[in-house]
DNA sequence: GCCGTTTTCGGCCCGACTGTTTTCAGTCG
């Protein structure tokens, strides 16, 4: 059983207890569990059986957890889960995703109205019958609807991890199959683009209908929508969809082109095939006068054949990548062997879970020359920022940390709060101790976008300011970008020589792809960070390259590609790029 | 439910915003 099967019965106990209105504290500390579960790197089912004292050292599980996680190693399953599960209707449970709305008065709506899915609820609403429920009126009725408008246009969809994490087992699942040639992923998933659809899989093999058996036969599938002989389309655990296609060796380069799109690059990949008596297809690439193959069964060919580079996927929106391609001038794109330290990471300090220590041992293990411990300041007194005073001890323990460790620099930062009118969190005095930097909004989300601008661009203008954080606040799936002038911002924060964050957090990818383009277009310095708030977050800094990839990002255009000395010029606003 | 002490029970991250109230509850971050 592996841990993230552990933490959503954890999360889903959480959330009926919520509704239910049980004791908070009981509530969060479930939620603490599955945290903990989702962020351990061993598995915590055959731990608990082999050394249950390793699993007990945890922060945050205690006997009960111990007891309960027993239980479902036993038998399968966890009493208490079970009658909770027998109290609320799961259907209930994702009205807790609408923005808006929260336990409180899902648990009112359902006790008074017998409202227990958003289907109900969005009827309800419809008719003005939650206007009747104690503490609704008018207008929250009416942001009721548009949260479920809003859930409606996200759902379905995955982020670019969740995907990455719910294909792998599928793969090696079809991987373990004898008949199975070669095997690769397509479409939006291979061309890493930050949300998903569904999940294209193809398939070569000698022998179509064992492999489609092999695929039907996944452990993991919900529903068969399409069983045939070339293909087949099953939904797994999360509703998502995945195709699978079946096809000979000897036209899979082929296929994985066609199959990766995007569809407007293969439009105009075909029309350049056309124009030089070509035909591409998804068995090849023809001669139209003799429909001679002349390439196939690599992917690379395809593009040589028609006088191109080969184009990564990451590139392939047709958005000028063809005709670079062409001259031979793609981008050779950043990977994440460039990367030599991560400037944004949590400590508990603040709100992560991992020391000081722990974070520098972590990045020592991935091979860095730095990193930045970033923890917040005091305006988010709710995670225990830190004031001006606290700051200075700070320092003073990083200093002694770099003494002891020796085998990485880590750099003595902060992520301070810009604050309603750009000014900072904490004193000029303070910033001037730190080796780093980071800025970035917390609150007050739907301001005008001119005021925001405004707001983004003062602080910017603070001469200690080094990277802007998490530039649009978007949280994928979830959360729109705030509105500013992306231009005007960009402008001033090169003007500041102050780089621009590519967040690599998996639900945030902020910047995204179009504006890390305009961003390098216009002379920007970038800065990839995963923003952890454990040592096992390190490993996220994966999406962000893939999303730099997608945004035409090279080593150069990358702060922390850079040496130590040459990133502490930056740092120190003595160089920029 | 977890934790840490004051070692066995009491505290556990808080402040702003919104809409619905007529003095505050619910939601969010």
């Amino acid at each position: 059983m592996e841990n993230r099967e552990l933490a959503a019965m954890f999360e889903e106990m959480a959330d009926i207890l919520e509704i239910k209105g049980d004791n908070p504290f009981r509530i969060r500390s479930f939620r603490r569990v599955a945290e903990a579960l989702h962020s351990l790197n061993f598995n915590v089912a055959a731990a608990i059986v082999e050394n249950p004292e390793k699993v007990r050292a945890v922060p945050g599980i205690g006997e009960g957890t111990i007891r309960k996680i027993s239980e479902v190693v036993a038998t399968g399953q966890c009493e208490e889960h079970q009658r909770l599960r027998a109290e609320i209707p799961a259907s209930a449970l994702p009205m807790l995703d609408l923005q808006g709305l929260g336990p409180k008065r899902i648990g009112l709506i359902w006790s008074s109205l017998g409202v227990s899915t958003i289907d109900e609820l969005e009827a309800a609403a419809r008719e003005h019958r939650l206007r009747g429920v104690p503490g609704i009126g008018e207008k929250t009725e009416a942001s009721i609807l548009k949260g479920i408008e809003d859930y409606r246009r996200t759902q379905g969809r995955l982020r670019l991890d969740q995907a990455l994490t719910a294909t792998a087992p599928l793969l090696e699942h079809l991987r373990e199959d004898q008949s199975v040639l070669r095997l690769d992923t397509a479409g939006s998933i291979r061309r890493r683009r930050d949300t998903i659809g569904d999940i294209d899989i193809l398939v070569a093999t000698s022998e179509p209908e064992k492999a489609i058996q092999r695929f039907l036969s996944y452990p993991g599938i919900r529903t068969v929508l399409v069983g045939g002989g070339t293909k087949a389309s099953i939904t797994l655990s999360k509703g998502v969809q995945a195709d699978l296609r079946v096809l000979e060796e000897q036209s899979f380069g082929a296929a994985l082109q066609y199959f990766t799109g995007s569809k407007d690059h293969n439009v105009a990949i075909r029309e350049r095939a056309k124009r030089r008596g070509l035909k591409v297809s998804e068995y090849g690439v023809f001669r139209v006068e003799d429909n001679q193959k002349l390439a196939g069964e690599d992917e690379d060919g395809i593009y040589r054949l028609l006088d191109l580079q080969p184009i990564p996927p990451e590139l392939r929106e047709n958005r000028g990548e063809i005709e670079r391609a062409e001259l031979g001038t793609l981008p050779r794109l950043i990977e994440e062997s460039d990367i030599r330290g991560d400037l944004h990471m949590h400590t508990t300090a603040s709100d992560g879970r991992d020391t000081a220590e722990d974070m520098a041992q972590a990045g020592i293990a991935k091979g860095y020359e730095y990193i930045a411990l970033t923890d917040h300041s005091k305006a988010l007194s709710m995670i225990g920022g830190l004031d001006e005073e606290a700051v200075l001890r700070r320092c003073r323990e990083i200093d002694r940390l770099n003494e002891i460790i020796g085998r990485i620099r880590i750099l003595k930062g902060m992520e301070v709060d810009i604050l309603g009118e750009g000014e900072l969190d904490l004193s000029n005095e303070v910033l001037a101790a730190l080796d780093i930097v980071i800025a970035s909004v917390h609150s007050h989300f739907n301001m005008a976008p001119e005021k925001m601008t405004e707001r983004i661009c003062r602080a910017l203008q603070n001469p200690y300011v080094n990277i802007l954080a998490h530039p649009t606040g978007r949280i994928l799936l979830r959360r729109e970008p705030y509105a500013f002038d992306f231009k005007e911002v960009f402008r001033v924060a090169i003007e500041n020589k102050v780089m621009l964050e590519l967040n690599s957090y998996p639900d945030r990818l902020d910047l995204k792809d179009a504006h890390l383009r305009l961003a390098k277009e216009m002379g920007a310095l970038i800065s990839i960070n995963t923003d952890s708030h454990s040592a096992a977050m390190l490993r996220f800094m994966t999406y962000g390259i893939y999303t730099a990839r997608r945004g035409w990002l090279e080593a150069e255009d990358v702060v922390n590609t850079y040496s130590l000395p040459r990133l502490l010029a930056v740092l120190k606003k003595q160089a920029y790029r």
